[in-house]
DNA sequence: ATCTAAACGAGACGGTACGTCAGGTCTTGGT
DNA sequence: ACCAAGACCTGACGTACCGTCTCGTTTAGAT
């Protein structure tokens, strides 16, 4: 990130510093919530000085930010084998199962996106940061099955993208529905069915875009 | 919601002070955005006293969810006639017409919905108040087609309506792609080809505008 | 200095807290000393919000000025009789007997004196509020001495006073000789002697002014 | 001070940067006055790190008072000839002279004075390193005197003393009234005839000490 | 010519206090 | 009972400096 680094005069970065704000706002989280998190709670549960957060880090989101993405090494291999239907509902179930414990990853989740809304300059890291990168695994399972001519070659995978995250966050979010494995069996099916070549049978041309 | 200050004594509630706050807070997010809000600032634009507004609202955000409310008379009547394509098409369409304006709509929402993330009581206020509305709205749309056969008979119409509204949300809160015409027009298509019936036969040559 | 808090609607200043914050400023002060004192500590160990502080004082030392001039409920009422030798020596002495314990007045006007050079706007304050206020009662006695006959007619009072107080506050701030009794008593001579009529009888010599 | 450097290895004490240090307190002195001097202010304008300062300095007063010292290359010789009366007052007026410029001397001389009464170590500093060596410029003035009589043989030099420098500093610290000509013609004349020899005329004996 | 050690510019570190802002509560006097 | 006003305590904000602590880079005497 910054080998730029190299012959600058001075104290080097904390490395010890860094870890433990990461940890502290990860401590926080886990045992107030979101809305409890100032950085002024992970400056003290770090023992760390106002000042070196914000040296490093833009806002506390920030923060957050880089703690999810340290904490969660998931490699973000996409599953690999079987059908397009099988490798999306098991993307789609585990990707549901990460979010699912009452004080963990979702609500972190929702937390970020709630500063997203309210701060852009976050919204920008937020979204490229991980919205971005989710999306871009989720398209390129889909790139792959559609060179299999398992979704039409016109199909619009940015908006097939969308309708997958866009039924997850949503459901995160507003909390009306569970995200649960029923979902991504049945949410998988509608996708396959809403991208499938037109024609397996018949009719090859309906589509558009 | 309260027929029950019949008989009480003392000072009825000022309708005068109710609609400058609805106004005022209306004001401010015109003016400075959901960032810049604050229970202080409506008070003080209002001309009215905190406690008048702690008095009737339980938070900042239920103040503009009922300002947003009051403010659109929107008969929330869905379109009426055609195909289920056209008028899904056009639900959509209108539903993201209302979303565009930089410092409108779309922006109080998001404001609503990160506020729902971070204060559990206004979410409940939220979904049942506005979200579950919306909801309905679509979701009786889609019922009358299933009655006529456009979609199928066991299709899901609540995960339909999540998608429909997921999307929505999803690029409204992301900001990574818009909310236009094409795009209501596409995720129709989606939605209808997602729910059709299972094409006992032959071609579902009716849909597609 | 506030009647005209007649008619105004709103709470009123909390005289508890007032008090509190004055208690507060001398506690520290007795106990940690000037250097100390912040306006944090005064709030802490008053119980108070900060802002309440900012509310009705400028800065700390307005605060400790106060504090001051709350505790010494001096009547300021000069000795009263006697030739001015020793009047004059008698008031010199009551006043250096005050500044004497190691964390009491003297220390606090030694912290007021430091702020007043730091400090413009308190600089005001501290002069209107306390030095011009000592220096009056000392020209007074001065210029009941010179009515009857003590002091030359065109003994210069002013420069008088400055020269008491001068030798006061130089010994007050360097703290290179103590303030005792002796110390007014030879004080009290000199300035009688600069100040006395010129010549017993004839010949009002030198002075100028 | 310091040829116990002798045989010590490692680099020499820059003199670049202690001239560069010195230069600067000044700088900022001048631009911005003293209640702005900070440490991080003159490291950041002289180009030197702070640990440089901490090194030689003890706090930034010291600092500013070797600033002050070496910038005043005053031979601090005292007027030479002519009665006492003429003698005091030039070197009263001289003095005088050197605090009157807005951002000058005698507002580097407040913020000394100001600093020495939060911070004992430094009072000390200041005591020795300044005030005491003009005190003694002064009492060696009026001791000459004394010696040709002009002063009584058992007039207390050191209370004479401290009655022309509390006089000045008082009015430099309150700044009540000015330190200009006038102040010193009739400072002079006032102190003469404190300590004149008790008989010229005739005996006014009431002194004693 | 190396080695050793101090001084240097730079700047990160844990802290404390600053002065401000908003939150939510309480008090006052008026309607 | 309600209202506008506004004082109250709380607690977080983001900033400025404090004095200390690495860094890597000179610099210079001793080897």
């Amino acid at each position: 990130m910054d080998d730029a680094s190299k012959g600058r005069p001075g104290r080097k970065r904390s490395e010890q510093s860094r870890a433990a704000v990461l940890e502290a706002a990860l401590k926080v989280l886990r045992e107030q919530g979101y809305a409890a998190l100032s950085i002024e709670a992970i400056a003290r549960d770090a023992g760390v000085g106002k000042q070196t957060i914000y040296r490093w880090w833009t806002s506390k989101a920030s923060v957050v930010l880089e703690a999810l993405i340290a904490q969660a090494p998931t490699p973000l291999v996409p599953p690999l084998h079987g059908s397009l239907g099988e490798v999306l509902e098991a993307f789609l179930a585990s990707t549901f199962q990460t979010l699912k414990n009452p004080r963990g990853t979702g609500d972190i989740l929702r937390g970020l996106m709630a500063e997203a809304q309210l701060d852009a300059q976050f919204a920008t890291e937020f979204r490229t940061g991980l919205i971005e990168k989710r999306r871009e695994l989720l398209r390129s399972v889909l790139a792959q099955a559609q060179e299999r001519g398992e979704l039409a070659a016109d199909a619009d995978l940015f908006l097939l993208v969308d309708m997958a995250f866009g039924v997850m966050w949503y459901r995160l979010l507003v909390g009306h529905a569970p995200l649960d494995r029923a979902l991504a069996h049945e949410l998988a099916t509608l996708l396959l069915r809403a991208g499938a070549p037109s024609g397996p049978r018949r009719a090859p041309r309906p589509t558009k875009t």
